[in-house]
DNA sequence: CACAATAATGAGTGATTACTCACTCACAAA
DNA sequence: TTTGTGAGTGAGTAATCACTCATTATTGTG
């Protein structure tokens, strides 16, 4: 990976996020990256290679997100966890991130990342800790992860995120 | 407004909203509405008129989701009102609500519709309850609201949606 | 019917798109 | 020094883009 090679892939990171895929030429992109427009396809073939290349690069991102929960066994420890993932998004993540939801209303195809092995962690806890319906508790938390990402992702700094996932947490009487 | 202006009108919104604004091209949404590409720019102007005019006739239909609220006074009522309302999006309405979603994601400018005067309502509801910070209540109240939405819209008739609705209405107590 | 106004067409515009390709350059091994 | 290699360039490609416009079809009105 040289060092032009790295430009291209922040910032069309950038750019992706920012205006999404099919917002994006390459000309600008190798404009912004100070770069010649070529170089993009003989890094990476084409346009949706390069968005590939960016996906497994946060892709590695994504899995240290989730790594912590598979040693877990404590279940209000698991949904304390899960439930600060979204509050924990940094701006190095925050780029990433928004790509990601980006796509996911635009390409059907770009599922975006998989996230069944956190709640069926999430299930298992909600079992243990003696909820009536685990599964619908499932559906509700995801929802609230989803909409939790998207209002971190869209208009941070607008509220108080702590004070917000301290809200969250007493709702499951994880304080 | 001819027939053949609101055939454009109703095209352009299906593909809009699966294939995103920047993804369709006047050419294919003139193809596929059966109508010529000028006829597209007689009338609305340009592609960005005709986003607008979908929006504006859209509009109309957001508008008597939220007109209801506004005469309520039981602060259950109103929750159980506004919880609703994600779920109770229709196949007629679902295409513009997903136009709405993606574009709050591409385009900074489209900030959507205003949902303030529901969130005042809420707000005001959680506070005759005694709920004892009803600001950070509203916070997660809208991150649900949005999180469901984005299921709804994204893999709907993948889960029970009465029985998520109830699960929700039962976390407020308004069962 | 006559005639004006509007609806609708479709060929055409320059700009931009993703992508190609012939080429130069720096560098390392033989 | 020679030869090979991959990084990098930038002009060039056909296709597609949003948009225009001269022309024709359709419609409502006196």
């Amino acid at each position: 990976m040289t060092e032009k090679q790295q430009k291209i892939l922040t910032t069309a990171l950038e750019l992706f996020a920012e205006e999404g895929f099919q917002g994006t030429s390459t000309n600008k992109i190798a404009k912004a990256a100070g770069v010649s427009e070529g170089l993009i396809f003989r890094h990476f073939k084409n346009k949706e290679g390069l968005l590939n290349a960016i996906l497994e690069q946060g892709q590695e991102l994504a899995v240290a997100y989730f790594a912590p929960l598979a040693e877990m066994t404590d279940p209000k420890a698991i949904l304390s966890t899960i439930i600060s993932i979204p509050f924990h998004i940094n701006e190095t993540e925050h780029k990433f991130w928004r790509l990601i939801y980006t796509l996911k209303w635009q390409q059907q195809k770009y599922n975006s990342i998989s996230f069944d092995f956190m709640l069926e962690k999430a299930a298992q806890a909600f079992k243990e800790l003696g909820y009536s319906d685990p599964k619908a508790e499932v559906v509700i938390l995801e929802m609230i992860l989803d909409g939790a990402a998207t209002v971190i992702l869209l208009k941070d700094q607008q509220y108080d995120k702590l004070k917000t996932l301290n809200a969250i947490k007493n709702k499951y009487n994880l304080a």
